[in-house]
Parts: structure tokens; sequence; C-alpha cells
DNA sequence: TGTTAGCACTCACATATCTCGACTGCTAAA
DNA sequence: TTTAGCAGTCGAGATATGTGAGTGCTAACA
């Protein structure tokens, strides 16, 4: 892939080609590409491009005597060497993004709906998963029944409780050794590195290991609840476009949409990248038709989470950018509330 | 509706008719019908009384040669007269639902995706609406930064936090007035019971209000929260069946399945019943060629949930009924864990 | 009165055939 | 390198036709 070496005209048809099939979804021709982007030249012309596009890879014909429409390469060449992000109209959109999203609280409450009605596409939330989570304090508070509960506080500002069973003989000053104890067995310690098999307890304090163990319990559940942090929103909106008045491309929609694990993989992304377009399938990506495209977004530097916006591979990626963008810059400013 | 009185005979083609939609989708005839259920009689005896079930409402016919499809009308029918819960091989089912399910814990964690597995039918669970919970305690914890934790301890378990700002001079007992006044203003209360307007705050206590209001803001905040605690399961399975070849009719069970307020309300069913059964289109409740199982759980007495099943008007109630009561079951006896 | 055989009738579905026209690829000339 | 011209391709839609499953009706029968 990612061959830039094609002419300027190649490129003007190529756009051209894309950005009237993202309007109409219907094969484009020659007379067509002339007619509205390059009454210059004539259709033979073009005709002879297209079919030097089409051997690259670039475009197929759904049959002989019909147009071409684009191939998960030509939407990949699109986005990477075509599409003018800079000029996007970020005034406006963020003016939408302004109103929708009233308060950061908002977003994590309703990111994945609100951004879905902004795009109009079916989009996800994820909440960053834990493992890379500090944790800033730890508390153990007395209750009642011979139970107490333990707070976690991470550095991301999210707190964690959990209530936990005490033993029967509780001495006067069990709770203040006990929450120094934890203090110092995990405060500075990242989810990552707690481990069941983790076992840093003195011999001498064998009185606490009943708690030790149950908040290390705690934490791994923590752990595991949080990977599976995903809302999908706004599935519903597939029907809008055409391409989905086929039930196997539901289908295959709402096979990837469910299957939250990988969904969740995919939305990782790769490495520290900020956006990540991925079109159409690859090899171990099953996206055949599909357009998924993810942002990370940070607070004060620490990650907090992905939100991705999927589709059909024709979709309006600058608009999506855009939204995507713009959502970035209303959370790092998180001037609001 | 419930016209009970009809003819032995006519209860059991209906019955046989019903038995055969639900298996192979298609409309059957009177041949058919003979040939499996009544060798006794003609197929033009058949005939008649199809035709009187069709007057009646029970039936339709797709077009003059075809064979009789059941209405939503035949449905309702058969849930209620014709189908025998009672002949359900409970064991076998009791058996696949324990081993599915590990633990109660298990039931709020993937209950949906479990059911779903097991009928093979979308699956929703909803926490029940905080509504009727009550505070049993309430507890303020100083923090730093000026900044205080608040837990509610509820009746069932659930505990919550919430990190409230500190007004600036903060003097030394603060903390200890602020949580017997909470602990009077709140704990008895249902969640319901405490509103906005809410104003039973001294005036001499004018220091804390600040803390009052914060926390009554969270109250509320966890009221909306857990109504909206409802998760879907496996709504792909819904390819499986052949009536979702049509798009039209995805489009449509999505748009049931998206709409989280309306399905909430659907869920919480009406009155005391324990298991609801709405099949089709009612006045007010769009579920066209739909049929929504939903049953009510209690632990303990308190009601903790709901779960629901969603799928084609020809479902196979029987099954279904059959899974949710053995899950009850589990839950009543709630003896694993 | 209820049941049955017989028969005419209906209509979705599948198949075949045809036309139309939107495109293309190719060629030969500019 | 570009262009006009033209033959050729093929999907989509319209029309016609046969087939068979299944019904409603009627008249005879128990």
């Amino acid at each position: 892939m990612g061959e830039t070496n094609l002419t300027e005209r190649k490129k003007k048809i190529l756009k051209a080609l894309i950005d009237s099939y993202i309007n109409d979804v219907e094969p484009i021709s020659s007379a067509a590409i002339q007619k509205q982007y390059l009454p210059e030249v004539s259709t033979a012309t073009i005709r002879s491009e297209l079919s030097m596009l089409e051997e690259m890879g670039y475009l197929t014909q759904p049959h002989v005597s019909s147009g071409r429409i684009p191939s998960s390469k030509a939407y990949k060449y699109y986005v990477e060497h075509i599409l003018d992000i800079s000029d996007i109209d970020s005034a406006q959109i963020r003016e939408i993004v302004n109103e929708k999203f009233q308060s950061v609280q908002e977003v994590v409450k309703n990111g994945a709906k609100i951004v879905s009605d902004i795009t109009n596409y079916t989009s996800m939330l994820m909440i960053t998963s834990a493992d890379n989570i500090v944790i800033k304090d730890i508390k153990i508070i007395d209750m009642y029944d011979n139970t107490a509960l333990v707070l976690i506080v991470t550095d991301n500002g999210v707190i964690k409780n959990k209530q936990i069973d005490l033993p029967h003989d509780v001495k006067e000053n069990f709770i203040e050794v006990a929450g120094g104890l934890l203090r110092k067995a995990f405060v500075g310690k990242s989810i990552a590195e707690v481990t069941n098999g983790d076992d840093c307890l003195d011999k001498e304090l064998e009185a606490f290991r009943s708690i030790y163990e149950q908040v290390i319990a705690f934490v791994m559940d923590f752990k595991n609840a949080t990977e599976e942090q995903l809302y999908v929103e706004g599935t519903e909106k597939i029907f809008d476009y055409p391409e989905y008045k086929d039930v196997d491309n539901v289908r295959q929609f709402m096979s990837v949409v469910s299957h939250r694990e990988k969904l969740c993989g995919l939305m990782e992304g790769e490495g520290d990248i900020e956006y990540c377009v991925r079109i159409g399938s690859e090899d171990s990506v099953d996206l055949a038709n599909m357009a998924l495209i993810t942002a990370k977004y940070n607070i004060n530097g620490k990650e907090v989470g992905h939100v991705g916006v999927i589709g059909p591979e024709r979709m309006d990626y600058k608009k999506v950018l855009g939204v995507l963008k713009e959502l970035g810059v209303l959370l790092q400013d998180n001037k609001k509330e």
C-alpha cells in the first residue's frame, strides 16, 4: 500500500469518484465524472484513466457495463493522501459538539450516544482498561456486623468500594493497623501490578491475611470489570444507509458490533496513535465493507478512554474525523464544570 | 379477549397449527394438519374449521391459495389456554441453567448473555430501578484538598460513593457534625423520597447547605443512573430466524431493542405479575411481529431485577418460560455462594 | 347436523424471453 | 496524448406462461 505516485489527474479523478460515491452510493460512470468534476477532458480520457486505476486496485466494476466503485484500497488512499482535514470548518463542528455535550461528565455518561447522534453513525465509547490506573489511596472503614468497607481512590479520580468481612476477633485498633498495612501494600501500585500470587505480607501479620486477600480479589474484579466497559449506541443508524438494505450486511455488521471483546481489541488501536482509521478487512480484522475510526482521549495527560465510529466504507470521513477531533479539544480544554 | 369457548377440536387444530408454524415458519395447509395431527377427520373438515378460526381472528392467509398462519391473537390464546407449562422437563432445563450459571454473581454480571445463549433469543437484564431502595446508612469521610467522600449504603447491599467539595472554612468537628446531620436527614428514606425541593434543613445549619445539596444531587444521579441499567445481549441471534431475512423486520426489531427507555418501561411490566408475555402490537406497545417475555426476580424478598427475552411471535414459549422459571428457582434457592 | 369427496378456481413462484439503455473498451484519426 | 465514434456487454425491468399447492363450494352421505 501507500503508493503516493498517482498523477495529479488520477488523484483528482479518484477523489471525484469517492466523493460522488459517498453521496450517491452508485457506480460512477466516466460521463458523470466529466460532467461534475473534469469538464476539460473527454469521457474517453477519463475512461482510460479509470481502467488504469482499476488495474492498480483502486476501483472495481460490479459488471462490465457499469460504472466503477472505490475499493477499500481507494478509501485508504483517500484518507491518507487526498482528504484534507485542515480545512474542516471546526468552528461549526465545535459549536455542535459543545452544544451537545454540556459537560465532561456528559461525555462519560452519554458519549457514545451523542457522537452517534452528531455523526449519524453507530458509535462506541470504551473506558480505558484499568491496567495502568494507579492506586492513589486506600482506606478501610468500620461498618457493622463484622464488616468493613474498603475504598480505593485512583489517580483518574474514580473511587471504588467493596464491603469485606472482618475476622471474628477484632482488637480495638485493628482497623487502623489494617489501614496502614493496606496503604503500605497498595498505594502507588498500578492495577496491573496487583496480581493474585502477590504476597508481600510479613509472617507476623497473619491476622490480616483474610483482609489482604479480599482486597486483592476486589482489585482483580475491578481490573476485569473495567476491561468490559464498552458502550455501543446508535446501532439502528445503519439502516439509514442503503448498503444495509441487504440483510447479510446487517448481519455482518451486527456480528462485529456484538463481539465486545474483539471490538475492545480494535478500539485499543495500535500503539500510541491518536486517531486510527481502519477500512475494510485486513488480515485478522474482519471489517468487510465497513470502516472503523477510533480516537484516544486523555484528560490531564492520563488516558481515559476511546471513542469509535463505525459505518459503511464510504463513510463521511471528514465529518467523523472532525467531530472526534473537536471532542478531543473539548476534553482537553475541560473548562466547563 | 380471552374467549375460552373454542371446541376441543378447534383447540387441537389451533395448537397443531401453531406448533407446526413455530417449527417451520411456513403457512400450514389443511392436509399437513391432517397428516400429522388429525388423521381421523378429512381435510375438508379441517378446512371448514380453519375458515371458522380465521373468521374469529385467530388465523390469517397470506393469500387465498396458501395455508394459514397464526395471528397475534392466536399466540395469546395459545399461551393462555393451550400451552401447558406444568409438563416442562424442568430437570433438564434446571441442569442447563445451573451449569451455565456458576453463581448468583454470574446472573448479575452475565445474566442477559447466558439467558440468550440458552434460549437462543435476544435477552435483556434490567437491574431494578432505585426508587424503592432504602438508604440504610450514610457516612462522610474526610479526604484531602478540601474534599470529602460520601458513602451511601442501601438495603440491598449496594454502596455508592461520591466525592464532594467542602466549604473553605472547616472547623475541627465539621465532618462529624455533617455526618450526624446527613444520617438524620437521609437514613430510612427511600431513594424515591429524596427530591430536589426537599428542605428539612434548620436555619442554624446553613453552613452545611452546600454539602446537603451535593448529597441530594448525588442521590438524584443515582436514581437516574440505575433506571438505566439495562443490558441487552445476543442481538445477533435474531438472524437465525427466517423472519429476519427481511431488513424491515430487522430494522423494527433493532428499533425496539435500542430504545432503552421504552424497553425499560416494557420490562417493568404491569403491577406485581411475576411473568409477563406480550405478543404483537397492542395499543401503545409497538411489538409488531414480536413477542417479549419478562420475569421479575426477588432475592430475600427484595425485588432485584427483571430478565426478558425477545424474539419472533412464534417463539418457543415453552422453552423460554421454562428457562425463566428455573432461573427464578436458582435465584430463590440462592444456595451456591 | 356434521362430515366427506370432488372439482373448479386462485395465485405465488419459477422460468423464459425480450427490450432498453447505460456503460465500457477498442480503434483509428487528430 | 487525447479524442470521437462505434460495437459489444450486461443488468434491470417488463411481459408471458406453466406449475402446483391449497382453498372454497357444492352436493351427497351418515
